[in-house]
DNA sequence: CTGAAAGCGCTTACAG
DNA sequence: CTGAAAGCGCTTACAG
């Protein structure tokens, strides 16, 4: 590989020809290896490559192909709140190896800014991959209403809203969360509350009516407390109003791990013991599950299999197969472990 | 926008300029915004473009134009350990922002496999992005060496080997090793020993050669031991052997918060206080830092701004400007917490 | 098995 | 201020 250190030009396609002493037409097809050139003839152009130091240039090729071979994977949230979050990175490495797996590659990208928001619109509207994977918490969101209104190949991480058409790939937060309910049920509370999600987010809905739903008749709309935010704080507060509300609780379905552990805090505070007094149970299955004392009964998603399937739906569509509609459930499961008090039967 | 849900194709610059009763180049003019452009002609080319519903097509400008005006971010580490890294994370989120301001997209791309750093390599040289960032902190990595063997703008993230020529951004690894071992020796230590950091990582000898420097005299190759991975378990073995080896120890630098933390638990599993018996510290700030008790005196790296600077010094090239050479240092400083006893004079 | 030719969708001097 | 023309570096029928 002695490439010229020129810096001048890159070698193209035609540099290789002449020096193979054949066509570029030629060089074309048997880097492409689907029609065949004669042995001698490849072994000409093998050496060219070596000898000129050529590697085919990618916009040229995508060009005609009409396809870049590459998918974005859109972080609609805020970076950091994106890296911090292991059921997030999880579904971008299941993503990144489904591609993979496909010939594909996974682009990252990042909004940070509205210019940023802009940019990477046009960017996949222009072309510059043949599809999108979208990771966007909030409701109506420009983005996404952009890229689908668009008609870019996407599948979003999110259930949206039920009049959307865009594909999406999700765990099933409303049985999710009415199985979690049962399963505290399962150890013996009869006043079980709920300390529903931030409203502005469709998952605090969909977890509430399985909530709901769990509890049939034993359901009392003032065990409810609503959470301004995800933030240990919001549920520590949201816990202090379920006391004050209903005194009697026996166990507490928060809407995510962080809220619980802030109900806990408060619980700790007013002398309740957990489990013994109320039993707790969180959602996610994340870092603070295992943080608390004792550690949270909660909801285990499986994001990297989320991640997978988003790509793998993509990929088939690409592909030409599948029409690209329709959501898409991924089983999720119960974690025992101490809040709830000890599994029935176990 | 009623663009046509046809599908059949998306409208070209040729669309656009056939119904505005202009020529194509006039449009392109248009979009591009450096000639000038009759105000009724402008003023049609608008209308057009938005009954059409037309978006540049990236990849014919950027054959044109020589250029993607995107950045590759390569992740040349395992997927799971790149996202779990606080410093790696921040430094992505850093050269995001700088190149997200500089008009660049950044593209973050995940080495998962043998064949996706071929794939990875072979976009990059092929001009699918027009410089690159690379996270690798192992020594002789072929994707380092392929491109910047192949001219390919390209700045990494940690300190290469001495001779070579590839730009870097990084801390000062033994500047900083020294200083958190001055920071040890000033609560008044005599005996301070090192857990070195595996052999393959550059990091562990710049790490080291500090440790060594900052003692001078005081250093004694007896109180040093090696750990084979950065890992709580290699920090305790690592701890056990320097309790054989120099049980007289009063301090241990630890080259990660990790090690330092597994150090932790030798000691105390040994009946050793800490700081009281022996003071220890860390590096890198990581969460273990504060999670250890006491929570580590530690070097805290700003990587984000590691992160920024990579950016920076890429698009100056980029824009013409500097030649890509030569590395850059990123201040870093100490973080005083309990594990090493109370700072002198505060 | 191979070459000549057209074309992918843009940008950019060059004239006017 | 604008149009005709060339060209970016490839792929791909079409003949042979």
């Amino acid at each position: 590989m002695d490439q010229t250190r020129d810096a001048t030009r890159r070698p193209t396609i035609l540099d290789v020809a002449r020096l193979a002493g054949t066509s570029h037409a030629t060089v074309s097809r048997y880097l492409n290896g689907r029609s065949y050139v004669a042995r001698a003839t490849a072994d000409a152009i093998e050496d060219a490559i070596h000898r000129v130091g050529y590697v085919p240039n990618r916009t040229a090729r995508s060009l005609v192909q009409q396809s870049t071979q590459a998918v974005a994977f859109v972080v609609r949230e805020r970076p950091d709140l994106f890296f911090a979050d292991p059921n997030l990175s999880r579904m971008a490495i299941g993503a990144n190896a489904a591609l993979s797996a496909a010939g594909y590659q996974m682009l990252l990208l990042i909004v940070d800014t509205d210019e940023s928001a802009d940019r990477i619109v046009t960017l996949v509207r222009g072309g510059f991959v043949d599809g999108a994977l979208l990771v966007a918490m909030h409701e109506e969101d420009r983005v996404v209403a952009e890229l689908a209104g668009a008609g870019v190949p996407l599948v979003t991480a999110s259930t949206p809203l039920p009049d959307a058409s865009v594909p999406w790939v999700d765990t099933d937060n409303e049985e999710a969360s009415a199985a979690i309910t049962r399963a505290l049920v399962s150890t013996g509370r009869a006043r079980v509350g709920e300390i529903h999600g931030p409203r502005d987010a469709p998952v605090s809905h969909q977890r509430h009516d399985g909530y709901v739903r769990a509890l049939g008749a034993g359901f009392d709309p003032a065990r409810v407390a609503v959470a301004d935010e995800w933030s240990l704080g919001a549920g520590a507060r949201a816990m202090e109003e379920l006391l004050a509300a209903a005194s009697d609780l026996d166990g507490v379905v928060a809407a995510s791990d962080v809220l619980a552990a802030g109900a806990m805090d408060t619980l700790h505070r007013h002398g309740r013991r957990v489990p013994d007094d109320v039993g707790v149970v969180g959602f996610d299955d994340s870092p603070w599950a295992t943080q608390t004392s004792p550690a949270l009964t909660t909801v285990h998603q499986d994001a990297q299999e989320t991640g997978r399937r988003m790509a793998v739906r993509l990929v088939e569509h690409l592909r030409g197969g599948a029409p690209l509609e329709g959501g898409e459930v991924v089983p999720s499961r119960v974690v025992w472990r101490g809040s709830a008090g000890p599994r029935p039967g176990a």
